[in-house]
DNA sequence: CGCGTCTTCGGACGATTGTCAAGACTTTTT
DNA sequence: AAAAAGTCTTGACAATCGTCCGAAGACGCG
């Protein structure tokens, strides 16, 4: 094979998969409108500027797609959450920024925030799903723990949770806003701030 | 009216209503099987020694039969957890007794619990069930936190956060112990246990 | 018994679903 | 330019969905 057809054959192949992206993305958009139960393969489509058809031309079936919108999610929050741990000196300063973080989160993408909750409940139903998403989740485990162990040198003491634990309450902090902040609630995001600089403290020794 | 005709329809009226919970409870079961999204009527009529067209003589629609589904939850809930509120005369007994509780919970009635998270993502989507998700979710907060009370009573101190926050933190620690027990974790029961047991002093001063 | 009301059944409907295949259009290769 | 490979549209399919309806069964009352 000579170089030019390697390079050709790349190109295609990237092209074949930043068309997937393009459409994974398309579809985690109509995914964040409706939730897992109510869309469809017609409905995503219609959020592309493409035929229901050609869905089935880049993913083998519904599944194969929504789990490979289940890796695009992933790869979005891993890089969007990776540069997140603040920077403070003083432990004060990094609760604070903690919660500022996860309000603004809470803020700026409810719809997606929401679909992550229903994928995840999806797959205790669904097996297909599982793999990805225990690993989305150890992913957001660790971006928190950063934080964890970071507030705990500031403060001069060291954890005492196991990182699952702490991953636990920050994620039922959070749930538990979102649900609120969706229904209407116009201090949920400051409650959640609140919630987050308080609890910090906690899990320190 | 006769009095004779007021017994007559009261029966009959109870008779409705008894059969409209005995087709819950077995849409119930199926819901905690398939979950919301793979859930249809025909499959719920299954769960039954009925036909499907039956469903449509005890509840207008399929929103209809979920929405009591979900009361009917309520009520189970309410009632199951409403004596939970454990004796004890040390602290330590109470958090270990707590910890012991949902831990049981979580083990016996693993689906069901399921099928709650399940419910309570789907009200954030179709704001139909919202309301009633929502009183389940107060009530669960005011059990949670009759016992955070009495564990502050015991040990002396005051609880040093809001009832809202002391269950989004329970139930961050619940939820992500149910996604690992149906994962298969082993340990999930025991984390839960444990993480219970150590939250609780952290929530107050 | 006969009549009327309450229950239940089972089939049918239109709509929607996931899936697929045949063909048209576009791009690349020879 | 012809041929080939890749991309996309369209229409159809079988299955399933929620819903509805007519008829049959069950039951109570005169």
């Amino acid at each position: 094979m000579t170089s030019a057809a390697t390079v050709r054959r790349r190109s295609r192949v990237s092209k074949f998969d930043q068309r997937r992206r393009e459409l994974a993305d398309a579809a985690l958009l109509a995914l964040a409108d409706l939730g897992y139960a109510r869309t469809s393969l017609r409905t995503i489509a219609e959020h592309t500027e493409f035929s229901h058809g050609l869905l089935h031309y880049y993913f083998a079936d519904k599944i194969d797609l929504i789990t490979y919108c289940v890796q695009r999610y992933k790869a979005a929050c891993v890089e969007r959450y990776d540069g997140l741990v603040a920077e403070a000196s003083t432990p004060e300063q990094l609760a604070i920024a903690c919660g500022d973080g996860l309000a603004d989160a809470l803020g700026d993408a409810p719809l997606m925030h929401r679909l992550w909750y229903d994928l995840r409940i999806q797959s205790m139903f669904e097996d297909t799903f599982r793999e990805e998403v225990a690993e989305i989740d150890e992913s957001l485990q660790q971006m928190l723990w950063r934080n964890v162990r970071a507030y705990a040198d500031l403060s001069g003491g060291t954890p005492s949770c196991s990182p699952a634990d702490a991953y636990a309450l920050f994620d039922g902090l959070f749930q538990q806003a979102l649900l609120r902040h969706l229904a209407g609630t116009e201090t949920a995001q400051d409650d959640l701030r609140n919630g987050i600089r308080t609890l910090l403290p906690r899990l320190i020794d």
